[in-house]
Formats: C-alpha cells, sequence, structure tokens
DNA sequence: TTACGCTATGTAATAGTATAACATTACAGT
DNA sequence: ACTGTAATGTTATACTATTACATAGCGTAA
C-alpha cells in the first residue's frame, strides 16, 4: 500500500540510505544502517529514520515489522505493484519479497466487509527457505 | 500458527499477565502490562516478557508486531483457530482479531509453491474501524 | 531422604529501537 | 529582502527487549 507517486528524487541522505539497503544482501535494522553510513558522515540515528520514513512513502523501502528491519524493494522503480508480502528465513535471514493478487485481495473483501477502511497492511511469513531445509 | 495444545494451566504470573490483558479494552504494550502489574508485585519488565512469551505460545495472546503490543485471543479456549489475522483502527485504537481460511490458505499455498517451510504468519490491517470513519 | 533436573521467579544491568526538541541550512516563490 | 517549506544536524530522552546471575519450587530417580 504504498503510496509511490511519479518517481521521487532523493537527498542526499535518502540517497545513501537506499544505497545502503540496496547493497545489504538481507534486511538491515536503522542503526545497522547508520554504522554503514559513519564514513559518509552520518552520526545520529535521526538521519537514518527520516530518511527511512521517506523511502518508505516512496515505496522504494519496505519495513518489516516483525524484524524492526528495512528491506529494499526489491521490484523495478515506477513498477506498480500490490502490497507486499515477505517471507523470511528464520535460519539465513533471508527474505523473499512478493506480491499476490489473491491474498491481498481477499484482505481488502475483508476490509470492505467488515467496514474498515484499509490504508496499509503487513504480511509477514516466518519459516525456512527452500535453501536452509534439510531433508 | 500457535502451537495451543490442551488447555494449559497458567502460572501465577501469567495468569496475572492475561488477566490484565484480559481486562483492557485494547492492545498493550508489555511496559503498560508492567504498570497494571505493580500492585500485584511486579516489578521487572522480564516478569511481563516471559509470561508473555508463554501465553503467546500457548495462544492466548497475540503479539501485534506493528504495535509492538500484544492483545489477549479473542477466541474462546482451545476453540481451533486459523492463524490470527487483525485489523487496527488508527484513530480508535481498537483490534479486530479475525481468521479467514481463505486468505491463510492462499498464504499456505505460496509457501509450498516457493517451497518454504511455513511456521507463522504476521497479518496485520491498518486503517480506520467503521466507527471512526466520518461519511 | 537426598540428589538431580527442570521450570519458574526475582533483580539488576544492559542492549536495541525510536522519537522529542531545538537550532540551523537550503531553496523556491513572492 | 521576506516568507514558507523541506531537509539537516545535534543532543537528549523515551520506549522496547534481552543478558546475566541468583534463588526458589517441584517431580522423580537413586
Ligand atoms: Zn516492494
Ligand atoms: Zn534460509
Ligand atoms: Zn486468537
Ligand atoms: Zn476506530
Amino acid at each position: 500500500m504504498s503510496v509511490a507517486g511519479k518517481a521521487p528524487e532523493l537527498t542526499r541522505n535518502q540517497a545513501l540510505v537506499h544505497g545502503a539497503l540496496v547493497r545489504a544482501d538481507g534486511p538491515l535494522s536503522a542503526y545497522e544502517v547508520l554504522d554503514r553510513l559513519r564514513e559518509q558522515g552520518f552520526k545520529a540515528p535521526l538521519q537514518v529514520y527520516r530518511a527511512l520514513d521517506k523511502l518508505v512513502a516512496f515505496g522504494l523501502v519496505h519495513r518489516l515489522e516483525s524484524l524492526n528491519a528495512f528491506v529494499a524493494c526489491s521490484h523495478a522503480e515506477g513498477e506498480t505493484e500490490e502490497p507486499a508480502a515477505f517471507a523470511i528465513c528464520d535460519s539465513c535471514g533471508g527474505v523473499t519479497e512478493f506480491a499476490d493478487a489473491r491474498i491481498t485481495g481477499d484482505l481488502k473483501a475483508w476490509a470492505e466487509t467488515d467496514r474498515f477502511s484499509l490504508t496499509g497492511m503487513t504480511i509477514e511469513l516466518r519459516g525456512l527457505c527452500a535453501a536452509c531445509q534439510t531433508g
């Protein structure tokens, strides 16, 4: 349910935070982002949180509520996107982003039925990714 | 996806924490629970967190990841339950728990297709409840 | 009984996450 | 220049969660 208007121009801080998340191989906490940007002059959590707020609003970054962490959106910029869902591997920490119109459609339908005016949704699966299963 | 075996006997601390959540009219943070139980002798966060861990494992309490808060399960004890989903009103703070087999079924199907071994899921909707909408 | 293992508990200290408050800078439109 | 808005810098603080260690209760095997 990102607003994700036309491709936004990022400020310096936003671009740095976004870059850190794009380069990361998995989700990062705000403080992990901060540590990776100290060489670029970052010194306080708020520099990260303010950039993250914007990036999330733009739809370029997603917040993983069950991890208190953030990931770069895996979709191409501007690509229309159902509200994203995530599968988080408890073994390797890998995150798979997916968008399933049937799932989000069902949730929207539930909201409609319940007269709940929907503005956002969090869908996060936990378990083991294919690579991390032994048998 | 609670394990929720046969009705568990709660320890004193677990019963106190559960009672506080049942009496509350909405979700409570762990520290709000703590404050409500100081008269009963609670003094440290860990007393609350340890009880919450058990209650969540029993399926008697749910954690709301997007709020860092906890609610008593709205279903009767022992009642079989699909993994719960929640609609959280951003205006009044009210939470509606629901369980929709179609939604959870779709998520399980996605996991199956992706060879993701599912152990839990978080489904939280945000918006305005019917009572909080003006028009 | 005693000893052992397991669960629950008490308490203090610390780690991790997020925001409030205030000062400053940049820049567009008038 | 004046004004309004958005972004930034910085310090301090609030909120959430866990580590570490000590203690107590209880069921059971020796
Ligand atoms: Zn995305
Ligand atoms: Zn994995
Ligand atoms: Zn429930
Ligand atoms: Zn409401």
